[in-house]
DNA sequence: CGCTTCCTTTGATCTGGATCAACGGACGTT
DNA sequence: AACGTCCGTTGATCCAGATCAAAGGAAGCG
């Protein structure tokens, strides 16, 4: 469950081919749109690429944060995690997604864990450059505070469904807002972007709790289940659910 | 409960006294702290003064934001209400204090409801103007992006706290927060910052409850509660509570 | 193939906090 | 003083979801 981080190739072994991942995974996050070529240069040369194996903790709460860590391939995930064993997941990170900018920015610790769930490439961009371009790049600034307010309204959003929606809403809401078209019109279909017992997490319930309520929306002929798949069988019926009563 | 939002003094008739609060109020503001005094002018003259009676509705939920809107005095609760009655309340804001950054930049509708605890006189600066600072002006853009960068990680810090902690956990850690130093040294109060109902909603559980803890925590000899004053008698014991289990 | 290690499901039971109900007290109004 | 309106306390009961326990699946590996 912890396996050692320790990256398959070493990093001096392989700069030329890590130097162009980290251009394009730079150049691909939304926060730095706003850049220059050469600024991007300037990032890419202060940034560093790294390896994680599954389940190994890439940042660890409390630490100091090594800066904006963003994640080349792979899936992590955001988890407060308390002695005892309960977690909450915040949020699911995939490929071209990003974590840390508000704690980079104020230089504070880490706020949360950041955990493998599959072997990652990550990008790190420490701290520094980035408060350079935040007191140097006004563009950069405004796109900064654009997304860190969308943040913000997001974050606000996950408290008021954890703290007042019941977990049926909730999983509703979740399957709703991933559901993507399947081949016949109509149909949609939803991929669970993690293992049930993660998604449970994420969903602030544990996962034999998650597994019932999934049996429930089946019993209902609202879902059907196969593993990770999940189809969608009345899209309507479930987004009812969302705003009523169970 | 709900009176009508009905200034005492007609705008117009003071434009003068406004002008002046307005600037005063604008000026104190954190965001605005690297405006230049001709700039705060600016935003002085966009800005309106408003009153709202004790319980009237300040800013509702999905509305269309009507910008900044910030307390020149009295105090107001950002709260999170659903059909039903329950209310989740996410922050307390006091004067000097203001709400609505992130929506009012975005321009999305607001997402929480802004309802006046007492009387309040309150300011609101409209989005295009702080819209225009954020283009123009390197230095606020930069303020904003520490502030939203601030409020993301308190907001992780509630969504922690609401998802990981107890009832009790929570309270304790909340009375441990706002401990002020009283007269004798080593001894510590807290004057709550609103009704118990409304703390209780802070603290997301029902007034029942928090009367209860409150009555479990004085059995224990951590603190004694007279009205909205409460004595913290053991500080280590009440922070003891904040990180193990009950 | 058989083994181990996760992941998931299902059932039984427990519990923190909500809900329902009733009452006492503090103010402000008339 | 008498009255209405919030606000806070206390007791009884209920319930969503946690916890405990056990048993299948499914996937990786020697």
């Amino acid at each position: 469950m912890q396996p050692e981080l320790r990256p398959k190739t070493p990093l001096a072994l392989a700069p030329a081919r890590d130097r162009h991942v980290l251009e394009r995974v730079i150049a691909g996050l939304p926060v730095f749109r706003p850049l220059s070529r050469a600024d991007l240069g300037v990032l890419a040369s202060q940034a560093r690429l790294r390896e994680a194996r599954r389940g190994a903790v890439i940042v660890q709460r409390a630490e100091r944060m090594p800066g904006l860590v963003a994640l080349a391939y792979g899936t992590a995930k955001l988890a407060l995690r308390r002695a005892g064993g309960q977690e909450k997941v915040v949020r699911l990170i995939g490929p071209g997604e990003s974590f840390g900018l508000a704690a980079a920015l104020l230089d504070r610790p880490c706020p949360i864990d950041l955990v493998a769930l599959t072997d990652c490439l990550l990008a790190t961009i420490p701290p520094v450059p980035l408060l350079r371009l935040l007191e140097n790049n006004g563009g950069f600034a405004r796109c900064v505070a654009r997304l860190l307010a969308e943040r913000t309204l997001e974050l606000l959003g996950e408290l008021e469904a954890s703290a007042q929606h019941s977990g049926l809403q909730r999983l509703a809401c979740y399957l709703d807002s991933l559901a993507a078209p399947a081949g016949p019109p109509g149909a949609w279909i939803v991929r669970l972007p993690a293992t049930k017992t993660t998604v449970a997490a994420r969903l602030g319930v544990k996962k034999e709790t998650l597994s019932r309520m999934l049996r429930q929306l089946t019993t209902r002929g609202l879902i059907a289940v196969a593993g990770r798949e999940v189809a969608i069988l009345d899209r309507a019926g479930l987004a009812r659910l969302t705003g009523a009563a169970s």
